[in-house]
DNA sequence: GCCTTACCCGTACGGCGTATAGTTGTCAAC
DNA sequence: GTTGACAACTATACGCCGTACGGGTAAGGC
């Protein structure tokens, strides 16, 4: 009876496991100690492959750029591309729940991948008439619109089981209906759509295009 | 020779500090072990007045709440009185600079001045023609648009000295200036703007319009 | 005099990131 | 075939963290 052999670790190896894990049990189950068990390794044996914690998230978070598609339809408008840029980041957020978290630690958006985004990105924003200051900001608001909108997804908190999120929405509907509605007129009546955890596309959808005219408001402005 | 009397700890006292502590410091640094130790008392002391941190940190949040300014001008547009609101919101964000990172998590979301920020912000798209669904959307979204503008300032990293900023902002803009100008031609022309760390008014300004223009533009469409 | 209540301390447990030093498997050089 | 170098790990330990549990102690009511 032979030891089941464990495959030699490697870097990749061990930030899709890390990836996996954050994307099933949320970031803050990363802990070098479970995901060295999880490998079926000794803590100190990451330390290998990473000089510490946070170079495997940037690990992680490099990855996770590897993902966005950054293809533009050279046939569209500008605001269809920075819209369609918008909703490749967002889809990749959204099948990773903690990478929004990941990304705000300024260093994790500078890998390669991440340049690259933002290099298409202020191409487009370039084309549609922007100086290098306002595309800058604009990008950079972009990516963080992204972020913004899959953190801001009512009921959003990684590693939360669907009957968990479905309890959390019950009870935060219910504290807003009970509100004195001679206060809170307002919150009461929208005391289901501000929990509305379900369909997420309304909130999305309004996100994006709340973006998009903004930006394209801006590029008419600042004609 | 008396013992130097230690006033009687407080809820409000510990708040106190511990904000006071976070926005010198970053969240980080609001242990238990290091509040404690700066109200000279014991760890297990703050045990009486806050069921777990997690509770103390509800305690900043909410006392963040309670500074932001939801006086709106009467005689303003609705576009204006939006503004002004999201106005306020950045300025206390930005006085406490690890407050945005405490909002995150929902159920600091919900003290009673909260709730009064964001009754106001719905009162004001509701004037402005919105439906319940698109106010809820959209004041939640003018929330998170102010979080994330304040976290979105280049070389935001609260607990930093200005001199680790400045090095930060320096090393940022030399990597991107060294990059390959024909891979990355946008991103190499925009190092300065893109790491611009001095004067953050463009910044905001850009992010308020930016958003108050996307919702006008909505407000148009919807009609 | 006693008891309750509010407030605080001491100790301990399990988990975290990681510094330091020791162990093993592999494989080229002699 | 032995040796030695090096890559890839393991073992142990340190100092943090949040916090459960079990006291202690001064003030005030009876």
């Amino acid at each position: 009876m032979s030891e089941t052999e464990r495959p030699r670790l490697s870097k990749a190896a061990v930030v899709k496991r890390g990836l996996a894990l954050a994307d099933a049990e949320g970031l803050e189950a990363v802990t070098i100690r479970r995901l060295a068990a999880d490998l079926g390794v000794t803590p100190m044996a990451l330390y290998w492959h990473f000089r510490s914690k946070d170079e495997l998230l940037a690990g992680l978070a490099d990855r996770v750029w590897t993902e966005i598609d950054v293809h533009v339809d050279p046939d569209a408008d500008w605001p269809a591309q920075l819209r369609g840029l918008l909703e490749s980041l967002i889809r990749v957020l959204r099948t990773h729940p903690s990478a929004s978290q990941l990304l705000f630690s300024g260093e994790k958006r500078t890998s390669e991948p991440a340049m690259i985004a933002n290099e298409v990105a202020l191409e487009v924003l370039h084309r549609a008439g922007f100086d290098a200051e306002h595309a800058a900001a604009i990008a950079h608001s972009a990516l963080f619109t992204g972020i913004m909108l899959v953190m801001s997804e009512p009921g959003f908190e990684p590693g939360l089981t669907d009957a968990e999120r479905a309890e959390h929405q019950r009870l935060a509907r219910v504290r807003l209906s009970l509100l004195p509605p001679d206060k809170f007129p307002r919150l009461v009546e929208c005391a289901v759509p501000m929990t509305a955890s379900d369909n997420p596309d309304f909130h999305y959808k309004l996100g994006v295009d709340l973006f998009v005219a903004g930006v394209q408001a801006l590029a008419a402005a600042g004609t």
